[in-house]
DNA sequence: TCTGCCTGCCC
DNA sequence: ATTCTGC
DNA sequence: GCAGAATGGGCAGGCAGA
């Protein structure tokens, strides 16, 4: 028998991050497509799968339960012991330049090093070593974890040259700013195997159904496109949601989807759930396919109570409702079922609903490629409605004044919205697709229906990636006529153009200003960057008012909450508003209680 | 043992 | 979640 | 119109340090 000495090629880091340079420096997609092919030539199948996880600044499926536990600030701590230097200099440079992996490379001398590597890496830095130590930084947990997360990451970041270092650093923050994201990486593993883009959308339903693309990857180098073709959809292994569409005007409905016929279901606030039930085993996963089946035992006993089916996935809503007053609850009480502890407590004191709106699977089949009226037809034979568990209440219908009823009838139930969907033949479950058989129409989106607000500028965040060197955000107050003082309700980072984003800093330099204004009113939880005279107003919009432990709009002494504004976004300035004349405390606290 | 900062994940 | 922008 | 990258409120839980 011989013995073989199987010698595995293992990538250099250099090369990669070579690639990483390049990408980021390119701006079309298909020349980051070529680029991306190359990187896949190069990696070969030992380590495709990695490659794709870095590039996307992952290290593993998202499902998997690998989480880093390091963000923003540990990464600056390392950084501090990997250049000896203090942490408050590495937390200034990063507002200064907006980018942690720049901050990295320009902070950490090897020459000056004093820090002593913690780990050592064998011979030249390969992407192994960096995908594995990243692997140990999520692993360890406990008392001294952090040191450890710390000193890891510090020692990578001192093995690496200039280029490695920038990487690394924001590989430890999830954001690889390349302008590459998943469908990219599809598009380039299609263009290294067969030359051509045509092999996406196959490539993209191996994706949906597996939820892991280096997986994809994998089985395409190892087994080609025939083995990519037979990844489907399985039992117990979560698929990526179907997501609705959205429009700025009802009409459009009848434009954008492509059937006579719309169902129009409500649409709930609540946590998208995916449930699988294999016999009596249910597993329940949210919509980053996390699986949360702990956190909803009396869910799991409802499906498996109401669900004569041996084996199933069906795609719904959770929510808290609340069965005496037969009235859903806010979002933010369904929000404290998220927990590992106190889960009976808290079945009992939130209760839930699970609606159910889809089916996906049944019994070995998949049903992914059937209409939605099918897949509705079957939903209804298979789920007994009980108190717990039900189907999502819809109308069928061409028209649309019919369909604009139920909407009404909805916002008066307190409801979001609804969520439109095509009967059209072709009306497949397009997994991790947003289309336009799915369209969600939100009572915030009729201009006149939701109130603009009017607030003032009390303080600014410095901003990141594309934000470099302008702010990222605006802290925003209302007035409170009484008090005469400014009542912070929102943060606002949407909404703005690049143009006015480029104007932000001229335009608030002369409100600059070192101390907290006399007048504003601030959380202590709230950490400004740059404090700002109250002078600017603008207009604002958002979803819904909601109480809040770090706004002082309203603040209420016992229950130590205030309230802030739920999806805020910017609108327009209001020059000519002074900001005495901004949004009130007393309209804030007004429209808190007609929601 | 308690508190506050930080992170991850819902929307 | 919402929003903007280059391709 | 797609795909990507900015950004929001607010919940629980983990860890360090007082």
């Amino acid at each position: 028998m011989l013995n073989f000495i199987i010698l595995v090629v293992k990538i250099k880091f250099e090369i990669l991050t070579d690639y990483l340079e390049k990408l980021e420096n390119t701006s079309s997609q298909t020349a980051m497509i070529n680029i991306l092919s190359e990187i896949f030539q190069e990696s070969g199948k030992e380590e495709i799968d990695k490659i794709c996880y870095l590039i996307l600044g992952q290290i593993g499926p998202g499902y998997e339960d690998i989480k880093l536990g390091m963000d923003e600030k540990m990464i600056q701590a390392a950084i501090a012991i990997a250049a000896n230097i203090d942490k408050e200099s590495v937390a200034s440079e990063t507002n200064n330049l907006g980018d942690i992996g720049i901050v990295a490379t320009k902070f950490i001398d090897i020459s000056k090093n004093k820090f002593k590597k913690f780990f050592y890496f064998k011979g030249d830095l390969s992407v192994d070593d960096i995908y594995k130590a990243f692997k140990k930084i999520a692993k360890v947990s406990g008392t001294g974890s952090y040191e450890i997360k710390k000193k890891t990451l510090a020692s990578m970041l001192i093995e690496a040259d200039d280029l490695g270092k920038k990487f690394i650093a924001r590989l430890a923050n999830g954001k690889m700013r390349l302008g590459v994201g998943d469908m990219t990486i599809l598009y380039g593993l299609s263009v290294s195997v067969f030359g051509t883009k045509d092999k996406k959308d196959e490539l993209e339903h191996a994706y949906n159904v597996s939820s892991d693309i280096g997986y994809v990857g994998k089985i395409l180098f190892e087994k080609g496109i025939d083995g990519v073709n037979n990844i489907n959809i399985t039992l117990n292994r979560p698929i990526k949601a179907m997501l609705a569409q959205r429009i700025s005007d009802f009409s459009q409905i009848k434009v954008k989807i492509n059937s006579e016929n719309i169902a129009a279901e409500e649409k709930y606030d609540g946590e998208r759930i995916q449930a699988h039930k294999e016999g009596d085993n249910v597993k329940l996963f949210s919509r980053r396919l996390n699986n949360v089946t702990k956190q909803f035992p009396d869910v799991v006993k409802k499906i498996k109570k109401h669900i004569n089916v041996k084996n199933i996935i069906l795609d719904g809503e959770i929510v808290a409702y609340n069965f005496e007053d037969k009235k859903f609850y806010p979002f933010q009480k369904l929000m404290q079922r998220k927990r590992k502890y106190k889960i009976k407590e808290y079945r009992r004191k939130i209760p839930v609903k699970y609606i159910v709106f889809d089916v996906l699977y049944v019994n070995n089949e998949s049903f992914l490629r059937k209409s939605y009226p099918e897949r509705r037809k079957k939903l209804e034979n298979i789920l007994e409605s009980s108190k717990y568990i039900n189907l999502a209440k819809r109308v069928v219908s061409s028209n649309l004044d019919i369909i604009d009823g139920f909407f009404q009838d909805c916002i008066d139930r307190n409801l979001e919205g609804i969520v439109c969907k095509s009967c059209a033949n072709d009306s497949y479950y397009h997994a991790g697709a947003r289309e336009w058989s799915w369209i969600k129409w939100k009572k915030e989106y009729i201009t006149n229906l939701t109130d603009t607000l009017d607030l003032v500028i009390v303080g600014a965040f410095p901003g990141r990636g594309r934000r470099s060197g302008t702010y990222g955000a605006l802290l925003c107050a209302v007035y409170n006529h009484e008090k005469d003082v400014f009542e912070t309700v929102t943060k606002i980072g949407t909404g703005f153009s690049d143009q006015q984003l480029e104007q932000l800093p001229s335009k608030l330099e002369g409100v600059l200003t070192d101390k907290k204004p006399a007048r504003l009113e601030l959380s202590k939880k709230m950490d400004i960057d740059y404090y700002l005279i109250p002078e600017y107003v603008i207009e604002t919009l958002g979803s819904e008012i909601t109480k809040s432990p770090i706004h002082t709009c309203n603040w209420n002494e016992e229950e130590e909450r205030g309230m802030a504004l739920r999806f805020p976004r910017f609108v327009r300035w209001r020059e000519e508003k002074a900001p005495e004349q901004a949004t009130t405390s007393e309209e804030i606290l007004q429209m808190y209680r007609e929601q």
